[in-house]
DNA sequence: TCGAAAGACTTTTTT
DNA sequence: AGTCTTTCGA
């Protein structure tokens, strides 16, 4: 296929920095893709010298496949196509030794760093969730600032920010004396590191000499400034983004990087990408009018040569019951008459609790769905249990995996006995491992249960160190074997069924650590430690997994549907407190929400059908939302209401419909 | 020590 | 309404 204009300028311009503003559905995948293969074929880049970065693994995955398929395996041999995380994860790992790590570091998930963060808090804060959510955010915003301790305590104003900034000081002191690291850490480490230290700057700035950044608008502060060391005074770097589908800035991204690109590198080439080539023009005309509604730094307005299309057809139901059956009935006659597939139909949402009733819906009418960012392999118990076993394995300091399976299977490892080991553990400020062999524990602790611990972390050192003498996976095996697992398993599951998936479940890990162990053709073969490393980074990275690509309906939120495509899209709840959301209403942050309702309205090619109720429950009550603001900002003469039904109803919505644009109107008059 | 039952709390979005 | 947590009784 050729490229347009547009596309072959972002190609070919390699002389210096290169901004790419692309559009929704303007094929900027393919202008990366065919980006990497002309600097290889055509610029004498080698391509162990290039380095493409996303932000999903799937992405990554995808466009590593693409490359492949343009380049073939040889010339594409050790192009370097990772997500931000694993990029610095891969850092990392060459240059533990400068950044004064363990090699066998260990990642910490967000429900480790909630378990350490109860600890660290438990004297000085009451027990709060809402509380260790804020510190947590809080922590992670550090780390996205670049902001290390000793600034952050210099810096706080309130006592609440002292407090919070003392929590992050101990907070790294103790993930330090537990050798680990957590996923913010990924970026911080490698960026302050390539700051401080220019021999180790030098070379990776030789070795990474092409660089290119996908969904750029996603950066935040610290991945910036990782991408202006990785590329240096050279500049030779491309970035593709689109400020019209930042929606993460509540992660800390920050749109304001791509206008910030022009200040920092004042030989910036700008290229526009505007042509759409997924949707009908009636979708984009509905995406540009609405998104009309935001302010912009860079004028960008997408056009479709796929013809005008189908009107978008606007349903009311009665409540959120007769929502997701409308969907489904709406979904089914459609299919009838086009003989699509169930593949060709996305359900998108705000929130994930609002696909329970969809689910439930598609299931009694025995409809083929998928759900993404539901409960991920990694989150189910036996797996996590397993995955704590790897990494004590792995890091015998690592806490949270200890206190997960001391006592699973039961080791008669009771609260008592491991409070008297946290207590002694904590004075000394060591790990509970590392106290369990010390003399000084026995003043503590006695008779059985100093026993049983000493029982099990023998255990532990007799398998670590034959899982670094001899064989990972026969270590890997032994310790499966050890614990006797699948008899803890048929004994604690409410049925042999359950007991038997879970166990299929385990075997399914197993059967994945020991490929990564050994490696294949297209990966290398990997130590055990950095298989722990990989396998967290992945349940983190990607709730789904498995690619499948049997016919079902996919049910997705607003966010998880950015970067895909369907024929046809139902969005849901289009009302206001969902989408806009009630927070992002009250904290005065709509245009956020209208670029979400803007990335859901372009995943749709041909057909985009809009679902509101007039009454829904909200914890148990009911509540009359009112029809979303986004509704009245689209072009109302490409909007088909559904108004078939009674004509006592439409009138109804109709006086609702002009209801809601007074509403508009008071809105614009504060 | 476990299960049932009452009670509290929930709803943004996720790398 | 549904889910997770705590509490109470056996």
């Amino acid at each position: 296929m050729k490229m347009n204009p547009g596309q072959d300028e972002a190609v070919k311009y390699i002389s210096g920095p290169c901004l790419v503003l692309a559009g929704a559905g303007s094929g900027k995948t393919r202008v990366i893709t065919t980006k990497i293969a002309h600097l290889v074929q055509n610029c004498s880049y080698q391509a162990r010298n290039i380095a493409a970065v996303t932000f999903t693994n799937k992405a990554a995955r995808e466009m590593k496949e693409r490359i492949g398929q343009t380049l073939g395996k040889k010339e594409a041999k050790g192009l370097m196509v990772s997500t931000f995380h694993t990029l610095g994860l891969n850092i990392i790992r060459k240059e533990y030794k400068t950044l004064g790590i363990k090699q066998n570091f260990t990642l910490f998930d967000d429900q480790d760093q909630i378990a350490l963060l109860k600890e660290l808090t438990q004297d000085t804060l009451e027990e709060d969730k809402e509380l260790i959510d804020q510190l947590r955010s809080s922590i992670s915003n550090f780390k996205n600032e670049l902001v290390l301790p000793p600034q952050a305590i210099a810096r706080a104003q309130m006592p609440q920010d002292r407090l919070f900034a003392e929590c992050y000081d101990s907070y790294m002191r103790h993930m330090k004396a537990y050798n680990a690291l957590d996923f913010d850490d990924l970026i911080m480490m490698p960026t302050l590191l390539l700051r401080l230290n220019q021999e180790v700057r030098d070379r990776w700035q030789d070795k990474i000499r092409y660089l290119l950044v996908d969904e750029y608008q996603d950066t935040n502060t610290s991945q910036y400034e990782l991408v202006k060391l990785l590329v240096g005074s050279r500049a030779k770097f491309t970035v593709v983004g689109d400020d019209d589908q930042s929606i993460y800035s509540w992660r800390g991204a920050r749109p304001e990087n791509l206008s910030l690109l022009q200040k920092d590198f004042p030989g910036l080439k700008v290229v526009k990408l505007e042509q759409n080539y997924r949707s009908t023009q009636r979708i984009l005309k509905a995406a540009n009018i609405l998104i009309d509604n935001n302010p912009h730094e860079f004028g960008k307005r997408l056009f479709s040569e796929l013809g005008y299309g189908d009107p978008i057809k606007v349903f009311t139901t009665k409540n959120e019951e007769h929502e997701a059956e409308k969907v489904v009935s709406e979904l089914l006659a459609h299919k009838f008459m086009s003989r699509t597939d169930y593949k060709d139909y996305a359900i998108l949402y705000r929130g994930n609790h609002q696909s329970r009733l969809f689910e439930k819906a598609l299931m009694t009418n025995r409809i083929p769905y998928k759900i993404s960012g539901g409960t991920s392999f990694f989150s189910r118990a036996e797996i996590k249990d397993m995955m704590a076993y790897l990494r004590l394995l792995v890091n015998p300091d690592d806490d949270n995996a200890f206190l997960r399976v001391v006592n699973v299977p039961r080791r008669e490892i009771g609260p008592t006995t491991l409070e008297k080991l946290g207590n002694y553990a904590n004075m000394r400020n060591i790990s509970l491992f590392a106290a369990s062999f010390e003399m000084g524990l026995e003043q503590t602790l006695t008779g059985r249960g100093l026993q049983s611990i000493r029982g099990f972390t023998r255990w532990l050192v007799e398998l670590s160190d034959q899982e670094q003498r001899a064989d990972s996976i026969d270590a890997v095996r032994d310790m499966i074997r050890d614990i006797h697992y699948e008899d803890w398993l048929y004994e604690t599951s409410p049925s042999a069924k359950a007991a038997e998936m879970r166990m299929k479940n385990v075997s399914e890990l197993y059967r994945w650590v020991t490929e990564m162990l050994k490696g294949d053709d297209l990966d290398e073969e990997m130590t055990l430690a950095q298989v722990v490393t990989r396998l967290t980074l992945r349940d983190m990275l990607e709730r789904n997994e498995d690619e499948d690509d049997s016919d079902q309906v996919q049910l997705m939120t607003f966010h998880a549907s950015k970067g895909l495509e369907y024929p046809y899209v139902f969005m849901v709840g289009m009302e206001e407190g969902i989408l806009p959301h009630q927070s992002s209403i009250d904290e005065d942050n709509v245009e956020e929400e209208r670029r979400l309702a803007y990335v859901g309205i372009t995943r749709a090619q041909r057909g985009l059908f809009m679902m509101l109720c007039k009454e829904r429950r909200q914890f148990g009550e009911v509540i009359k939302p009112e029809p979303s603001r986004f509704l009245f900002e689209l072009p109302q003469d490409d909007l088909e209401w559904d108004l078939r039904k009674k004509p006592a109803s439409a009138q109804e919505k109709q006086q609702k419909g002009k209801k809601g644009v007074a509403n508009l109107r008071a809105l614009f008059n504060k």
